[in-house]
DNA sequence: CGGTTTTTCGTTATCGTTTACGAAAACCGC
DNA sequence: GCGGTTTTCGTAAACGATAACGAAAAACCG
């Protein structure tokens, strides 16, 4: 129990803190609790005398300010809220990392929440958030609909998307061109000398439908006809985890003639669960099959078979969300919303090399 | 901009917000604001008739709490800190994401700060994260000595320290058994048919400490005499990332006369770069060499040799610490603190199958 | 029906800080 | 020395909620 007295020490089994406020600074030093205030945020209307004399007795008795005072009284908390999908998976990991590392700079800090890919539970964890006042958030919504991000703006307070934009809603974004990411990899397994692409579509958003367009655009600048069979969707997030999704997408391209000889996957480690299954059932990676997967996770280099992937610069993605969120929260009425679009970039292994 | 009015809509193309506060509820039901507060926080002494009244209107206007005002007075911020060397760490995460699901039932939100594996910047985090008054820290600390924990516990918050304890500090603790962790090991290599069984081991703090004591425990059950240069050194995590030291420590096993047939890894990640590195140099897993690491990451299991790993239970441990949290912030005077040890559990894979 | 208890609600103070404003002190030029 | 700045500091009022206390209203009881 943190006690408000300038006594330290153990007293029994007891241990007594100090809890140091503006006001027993002040006290001990028989000015007011403004001027310490002042001292403290650096304002220029203090003598230099009374300053110096202030901060060494604040740094004497280790005073912090309390941060939820001032957050009352200013309007900004500097916290930041990050609502992702799934903290566990690299993709959404590495961009908090990279959040959180530039962040740091101006003393803000993350509150995070893990949706688990259920919208309803994204908007509740919004909802809560709301009450805790934060300066901004920084989203990845699993919805469908936008009834998350609205509630954000109707709150006014300020919202960066990553990864994933929603058409018709307008809003900072920071994230990769996806039309982009479908044709590099296609682009890739063409040259390669593949005939017959497949390509195990993700759900059926701004993300998945753009990586679908580009990889027919590739198909069609090497004038390949597209097959609607060989684009194979494989459910949601929510539904099971990308592994086994994969796998039962295999188990649909396996079955079909004739058998495709490349394939593009939505994530790596959707394409992971595609290559065991295709494994197993005693095809060859890559002469059989090349692969691609999306999003060049960190284990993807160490599989059973080195997995290609387009990288989708994930920490930068985070690094430039905070670069974002700084400029907003310095210069606050800029009505009109930026986006930052990234370049993916592939990266070659094992699974699709063939030449 | 949120303004405090009751205006919702969009006036050129401005959106006007309204901040509801319990004074405007109260002043349009013609109540006093405790009155409101009173009835939200379903106290007995308010009539049910005038209850009723009052949700209904904060129902319809949308009014959330401020929590940082409840904060300020009631000295909860329903925040808990959480201190960890590395967010992408598959056993951080998990820890982080156990924590998150359980505390959100209490309505807990998790503050997060990754030091990178760098003792002062954790200090510093600490030193940030307790201005903002935190109800409770989760520290995984990667320094060696107590400072940023004894900081906390000068600031009179509770702490519960995962993963690593300190011995001397008195604190709550949740982990695993990390003796029992290195007996499982060795003595699966053992069970193995091995007889000169390296370890890698981790750097010198308790857990270091004690999974090489497990290793030596079980050496000894089966009389196998215990050699120092069997055990090898890898750095901090500070150093470089695991994979290469895990490589370079390969380097050493490799040189080493005769050479090992087992091999028990600090963690999967050094694991993993030791494997690399031990088929690059010709060997074959598990017939020249069997490889057990540790803490089961969830790609352990789909690597180019699938990796047996001692599983630490990392889910387990943010649900156990998450379950401390909520009764240490429910009766807080309990001065003893409570210890949580899990008991580790081998998952046994090709990298160590040899019968 | 008076007195006591119980229920219901309002008043006031407080949490630790910042903002707005104004007063005193110091400085300045003439 | 006297008006007028400028510098330095203090007072008072927020911020949005809760805690403590007490008063009015209602209910109960003999």
């Amino acid at each position: 129990m943190p006690t408000k007295c300038f006594i330290r020490g153990v007293i029994g089994s007891y241990t007594l803190f100090m809890v140091v406020r503006l006001k027993d600074i002040a006290a001990e030093l028989g000015v007011s609790v403004v001027t310490v205030s002042r001292a403290l945020r650096n304002r220029p209307d203090i003598a230099e005398e009374t300053k110096a004399k202030i901060l060494e007795r604040v740094k004497r008795l280790n005073y912090r300010p309390n941060l939820t005072a001032r957050s009352l009284v200013t309007g900004r908390s500097s916290l930041i809220g990050l609502v992702v999908p799934d903290l566990i998976h690299p993709f959404f990991g590495e961009i908090a990392k990279g959040l959180s590392n530039k962040l740091r700079e101006k003393e803000y800090y993350l509150l995070v929440s893990s949706s688990e890919s259920d919208p309803d539970l994204e908007q509740n964890e919004v909802e809560h958030m709301l009450a805790h006042h934060l300066d901004c958030f920084v989203v990845a919504s699993c919805r469908k609909d936008t009834d998350s991000l609205r509630r954000i703006s109707e709150a006014g307070v300020p919202l960066v998307l990553v990864d994933r934009s929603f058409p018709g809603f307008r809003s900072n974004f920071v994230g990769v061109d996806d039309v982009k990411v479908g044709e590099l990899a296609t682009e890739h397994l063409i040259a390669q000398g593949c005939k017959r692409i497949a390509h195990i579509r993700g759900p059926v958003t701004s993300i998945g439908d753009a990586r679908v367009e580009g990889y027919r655009n590739a198909l069609q600048r090497h004038r390949i006809k597209f097959a609607a069979n060989y684009v194979v969707a494989c459910g949601e997030a929510s539904d099971s985890d990308g592994e086994t999704r994969g796998r039962r997408a295999m188990e649909e391209i396996l079955a079909l003639k004739p058998r495709p000889d490349g394939l593009f996957c939505f994530n790596d480690t959707i394409a992971l669960g595609a290559m065991e299954r295709a494994l197993e059932a005693g095809l060859r990676i890559p002469q059989n099959m090349a692969v691609v997967g999306c999003g060049n996770f960190h284990y993807s280099s160490k599989l059973r078979v080195p997995l290609s992937s387009v990288d989708q610069k994930s920490r930068e993605i985070g690094e430039r969300a905070a670069k974002m969120i700084m400029a907003l929260l310095e210069k606050p009425p800029s009505a009109r919303s930026r986006s930052v679009i990234l370049e993916p970039e592939l990266i070659v292994r094992e699974s699709s090399k063939l030449k």
